[in-house]
Parts: structure tokens; C-alpha cells; sequence
DNA sequence: ATCTTTGTTAACCAATTGGTTAAACCATTT
DNA sequence: AAATGGTTTAACCAATTGGTTAACAAAGAT
């Protein structure tokens, strides 16, 4: 074979595809392009992946499931609600710097086609918020938190945590800043975020 | 001319592209699409707007001239920190009930290209943060709010406000509701983000 | 050595799509 | 009623694009 080289072809179309379909989105993506990205033919894309849609799909849950285990992880871990969100926000911020393009990726996708996401829940690394939600109940009963929903909660710690990579370019409008300031705030969140949460729900 | 008829066809157009490319976006919309919504010939799309991206920057600054005015409003008005947010999010919600599509349409097409918003920059009434920015120093100062700066608190309030709905499907997913729950989470959300923006930042 | 399987390429194809053109249409002016 | 000029249409065009095919190359099996 002609294989065997310093990394597979398979590997090397994934990629490819992850970098190209994660910038301009399933539609916007041309196979041509991913090809010249790979460095190879653009039938071997169809020899591997057959077509457009399931190397997409390849290249989504491989997104998907980096993003969601970590979710996961957190959530279901034996601390504190308070610590839960300061453990979440910095890991989860210091993740998404480092694949700034995967929170818009996701979502994109996920609002041009939203029964996309059915074929994720099976898979068992799926988020489950059971735990979570049983959690938020007793330290509510408890009084270590005012009363809110586990629902709200959730929403609120993901919408502070990746809203601000999704609306990156008009946040940077809105406030003034350029990409440099704009990083400084974005690290800045990584505690300033957490401490908004906490002093909103945390009974004195 | 055959016009004056119950509404010109420019403005059919400009309606019907409205609701292709909101939907679709820039790349997905297809011209013959928006022609046969519009109940017209494609080359009308021509003779009005020339072509596709002149057509779409109509419909992008008809979209963005519909929200961010009443972001500056809020911003500008002469109430106090506590009002503002909780006018801002009662308005906002209850707006962005009324057009789904706009924030997801306004943040996928400005990360596609996020040099067009500079020619929104321009506008008048583009959302300016001055004002607000020295009245969250001054409320510091008093000991009216914690200490916080206001780009932050400016983010958390868009993020909280707008995120829910931007992510919708993934939040559907993880908090496994329907389309009549998430209808109903979001309509506690009108008071519940106030309250939670207002109780984190209050000073007591 | 030859055969078979797997990997790779260049050339090709059919469908889609944004955009053009020339002719037709029709209300108003002359 | 003939000319005018903005409006509308059907037909067409060139470029792009996802996908296919047939031939070829390399490696292992016999």
C-alpha cells in the first residue's frame, strides 16, 4: 500500500474538514477545498466518506463530543454548586480559547438542521442534568442557594460562559474593543464570571 | 406603470427576502427562492437590487436598524442601573419573542464576515455604551452595585437575554424539554433575568 | 512472477445557481 | 393612436459544485 506515511489519509481528510467546515459552516464548506486542504485528490474524499453529508456528520460529532463530555463531567461530580461553577466557568472558557471556533460551529449547525441532535442523545456521553437538577433542589431546600430552577441556572451559567465567543464580533462593535482588549476580557471572565453567578444565587 | 397595486414590488421583495435569508442565511438563500416567495420573476431581484450581496445587505441593515435602536434606548434613558436592566430584559425577550430569527441571523452573518459591521458603525443610532458605562462608575462608587466593569456587566446582560435564544436547540437537548416548556422557561425569563443580574450586582 | 486488493489520480458529468438579455407589457404623455 | 419609459417575463449563459468513472500505482497474497 501506499500508506503508512507520518499520518493516514483518513485522518488527515478529517482534519481537513474539521478545520474547513468549522469556519465556514456545512454549506459554505466546498469539498474542493477541503481536498487542497488535505492535500489530495477530491475523489478520495468520496472514497472515504462517501459524500458531503456524512463527512460533515464525521467531523460534528467529533466537535460535539469534545464539547459535551467536559460538560458532563462537571456536572455530575460530587462538589458543591458553588464550586461546580467555579470548577465549570474556568475550565470551560480556558477549553473554548483554545477551539474558539466549535461553540459558533455547534450552534450553527445545529439551528439549520435541530433534529441533528437526536442522533447525539443516544450516545452516553450525553449532558444529563439529573444529578444537577436534584442538587440545585436540596441546597435551595437547604438555604445554601435562593430558590431558582436548575433549568434557569443551567441556561444561565452556559449563555455567560459561551456567549461571548458567539458574539464576539458584535460585542467587539458594541463595547469599543479591539481583538486585543477583547481577549483581556474574555480572561478576565474566567473568575469574573463565576463570582457573578455565585453572588446572585448564594444566601448570605 | 403597473405598480401602486396593494403594495410594490420592491417592498415584496425586500419581505420576502427578509424571511429566505433570516431563515437560510446569505449562503443557504437561493435567489430563485426569495423570486417565488415574493410571487415574482427572479430577474425582478435583479432589476431592484442588482445582485444577491445588495440585496442581502438590505435585509441585513433592515434586521440590525430593528434592534439596536432599542438597545440605545435603554442604554441612554435616565433610569437607574437596576432599571435599565430590568426594562432591557423585559423589552428584549418579549421583542426577540416576536422575531426568533433575528439574533441568530444578525451573529451567524456577522461571524461569517465580521467587517460588515463596520459599515453599521457609521449609523447614528448604533448602540453607544458611553453613557452607561459612566453611570455603572458612579453607581459603583455610591455603593450602590458591587464593583464591576461595565463591559462585563454589558455582556452578561446580552448573553442572558439573548443566548436562550441563539442555542435553543442545544439547551432543548440538555434540559430535555419540549417546544411548549422552552416557550415557557422563556417567559420566566423576562423577570427571572432581571432578578438574577439585579441580585448578583446589588449592593445591600 | 502474477494476481488481487487497496489507494490514488485526472478527466468527466449532470445539476444547480447567480446573473444577463432581448422582447413584451402597460400606464402615461404627446 | 403613436411614442415613451419604467416594469416584467421567458429563455439563456457561464461558472461552480458534488459526485462518478476508468485507468493506474503500490503492496501483499499465492
Amino acid at each position: 500500500m501506499k500508506k503508512t506515511k507520518d499520518e493516514n489519509t483518513e485522518e488527515q481528510i478529517l482534519n481537513a474538514a474539521k478545520s474547513i467546515f468549522q469556519t465556514k459552516g456545512m454549506i459554505g464548506a466546498r469539498m474542493q477545498e477541503i481536498a487542497d486542504k488535505a492535500g489530495i485528490n477530491k475523489a478520495m474524499l468520496h472514497y472515504y466518506y462517501r459524500n458531503k453529508q456524512l463527512l460533515f456528520e464525521a467531523v460534528f460529532k467529533n466537535a460535539f463530543s469534545l464539547l459535551a463530555p467536559q460538560l458532563n463531567a462537571v456536572l455530575n461530580d460530587d462538589s458543591s454548586i458553588e464550586e461546580k461553577v467555579k470548577h465549570f466557568t474556568s475550565n470551560y472558557i480556558t477549553f473554548i480559547v483554545k477551539h474558539p471556533y466549535l461553540p459558533n460551529f455547534i450552534i450553527q449547525e445545529l439551528n439549520r438542521n435541530p433534529d441533528f441532535i437526536l442522533k447525539m442523545k443516544d450516545n452516553p456521553g450525553f449532558p444529563n442534568l439529573e444529578k444537577f437538577k436534584k442538587q440545585v433542589q436540596i441546597e435551595v431546600e437547604n438555604g445554601i442557594i435562593k430558590p431558582i430552577s436548575a433549568e434557569q441556572l443551567f441556561m444561565n451559567i452556559m449563555a455567560l460562559n459561551i456567549f461571548p465567543f458567539v458574539a464576539k464580533p458584535l460585542i467587539m462593535a458594541f463595547t469599543n474593543t479591539d481583538d486585543e482588549a477583547y481577549k483581556q476580557l474574555i480572561e478576565d471572565r474566567k473568575t469574573e464570571v463565576a463570582d457573578f453567578i455565585i453572588n446572585s444565587i448564594k444566601n448570605t
